[in-house]
RNA sequence: GGCGCGGUGGCAGAGUGGUGAUGCAGCGGACUGCAAAUCCGCGUACGGCGGUUCGAUUCCGCCCCGUGCCUCCA
């Protein structure tokens, strides 16, 4: 099956083809670390993190690349607000960021550059820029020069005259063009800043990725990824520096955008402060992995609203499907399936993911999959559905823990698993003499702690119902 | 103003020029001491108005509503 995927710089579906065959390389716009992560945060991390995987099946070399922006006028003000070292901050919130995701499913980059160890390499990029005439310093900045780049704006679809037009922002008198930006500015002493050969400074903000995708994956790779918001003016931006400094080669070959997540509607964003960090959602009880599903539930460039009732029900799709690993019990020495039969299960949901990333349909191929394992009723036919949700599952970054675990899961509070086992063990010797009030009591007495019972096959399952 | 995205059954959410996914919720049935889980069955859903077509939710036009970007932003 081949891979088709949309890109925006064509704005449409295109087959996807490796610029060298079997290797790939991606590189992904990572965070500025100031502060913990919300669900918009996470969304691309995700998005990205599936068709990693994707790409990992198909084709024998990838290489993941995700920045951590750890140089940006937000820390310098984010540090001072809290009173704390700049460096401090960074890499505390790069460790939350990393549990965080973690937390998520998902998989590390390959690769994970942080902007303060690579300015060499953008100033560097910014000499060339300036010597090639695409750049100019100016009280103490270097900025790019818009109109030097006659075909800039093809990612976006701008012209520059709809730039001037539109420009909301006062422009700096230091620009020889409004559509100009930054490369280079000046630090104060007590900013962090850099020698360069135009004083004490520190980057703009698309440098950073010019110089740490260059560098990582060469001056044209395959696929570059990030949030809606980033085409303007950050992919745009890091199209023109990288273009003009490598001859006019192409940065990527495929740019990938994923929707963002609303709330109530309107765009999820620090500055609107309706935003939940997935931190709070951990600590308020959800699992990571639902978390993952709901983001998974709407197709990546859709626009997802975030709820907790998305929450919930991403939890009760992973219920039905531990359900069914969990019923389906342990599998009987000697029956195994073989590649084949798995992969033929699995093909759907593979031919899903390799439409755009089409994840809901994957989705809904898990539960078909699961509909399967509940229904089969010979051990070699539980093998293989039980393989293929399991396989279906890891494309997606779900099902990876023990379905026991899942149900019973740590409890942070109430009853122990050694008190519930004693209660059911109790419950069952009741059920045996047919004192059936005794019977309804203990399953009362548990369901109060939240905790579910399933009598079947003889035996006594339980699970927690948060 | 420029550029862009979306409006599918109670909810979430795919998809398609013609037998209308999937899940949750709901209803009925099987199973169960009772439940839960599971299985079986059940839903005159495609914002509005025109157009193209034998046939449109799917293509085209206009309109309405919501929303994003236009140098903080995933």
């Amino acid at each position: 099956m081949p891979l088709d995927l949309y890109n925006t710089l064509t704005r449409r579906k295109d087959r996807f083809e490796p610029l060298e065959p079997g290797r790939v390389g991606l590189y992904v716009c990572g965070p500025t670390v100031y502060d913990f992560a919300h669900i918009g945060n996470a969304r691309p991390v995700v998005v990205f993190d599936v068709l990693y995987r994707l790409l990992k099946r198909l084709y024998p070399s990838v290489t993941y690349v995700r920045n951590i922006t750890d140089v940006d006028d937000k820390i310098i003000k984010a540090a001072a607000d809290n009173g704390e070292a700049i460096e401090a901050l960074t890499e505390r919130t790069a460790a939350a960021y990393h549990q965080d995701m973690a937390a998520l499913g998902t998989l590390p980059p390959d690769i994970e550059p942080r902007a303060t160890q690579h300015i060499g390499r953008m100033i560097a990029i910014i000499e060339t820029l300036v010597g090639a005439g695409h750049a100019y310093a100016a009280e103490g900045h270097v900025l790019f020069h818009v109109p030097s780049m006659p075909d800039y704006g093809q990612l976006s679809r701008r012209s520059q005259d709809e730039l001037v037009a539109g420009a909301r922002v006062e422009v700096a008198p230091y620009k020889r063009d409004a559509a100009d930006f930054i490369l280079w500015k000046p630090s104060t002493p007590e900013q962090p800043g850099w020698d360069s050969p135009w004083g004490r400074g520190r980057p703009g903000w698309h440098i950073e990725c010019s110089a740490m995708s260059g560098q990582y994956l060469g001056q044209t790779f395959d696929i570059h990824g990030g949030g809606l918001d980033l085409i303007f003016p950050h992919h745009e931006n890091e199209i023109a520096q990288s273009r003009c400094a490598h001859g006019g080669a192409p940065l990527a070959k495929v740019w990938m955008h994923n929707g963002f997540v609303t709330v109530n509607g309107d765009k999820m964003s620090k500055s609107l402060g309706n935003f939940f960090t997935v931190r709070q959602l951990l600590t308020e009880g959800h699992s990571g992995e639902a978390i993952r599903l709901a983001l998974l539930t709407a197709h990546y460039r859709q626009p997802l609203d975030f709820s907790r009732d998305g929450l919930h029900q991403a939890k009760a799709a992973l219920d039905r499907w531990y359900t069914a690993l969990r019923s389906a019990g342990p599998v009987p020495d000697g029956v195994s399936a073989t590649t084949a039969e798995i992969e033929e299960l699995l093909f759907p949901t593979l031919a899903a993911l390799e439409d755009d990333l089409n994840t809901p349909l994957a989705v809904s191929h898990l539960h078909e999959l699961a509909g399967q394992l509940n229904k089969a009723r010979t051990p070699s036919d539980q093998v293989r559905s039980r393989a293929a949700l399991l396989a279906a599952g890891a494309m997606l970054g779900v099902l990876g823990q023990d379905a026991e675990e899942w149900f019973k899961g740590a409890a942070t509070e109430g009853l122990s698993a050694t008190d519930i086992e004693a209660a059911i063990d109790a419950r069952t010797a009741a059920r045996k003499a047919k004192n059936f009030a005794e019977a309804d009591r203990i399953r009362k007495e548990l369901a109060a702690a939240g905790i579910v019972l399933e009598d079947a096959a003889g035996k006594t399952t339980w699970k927690r119902s948060a």
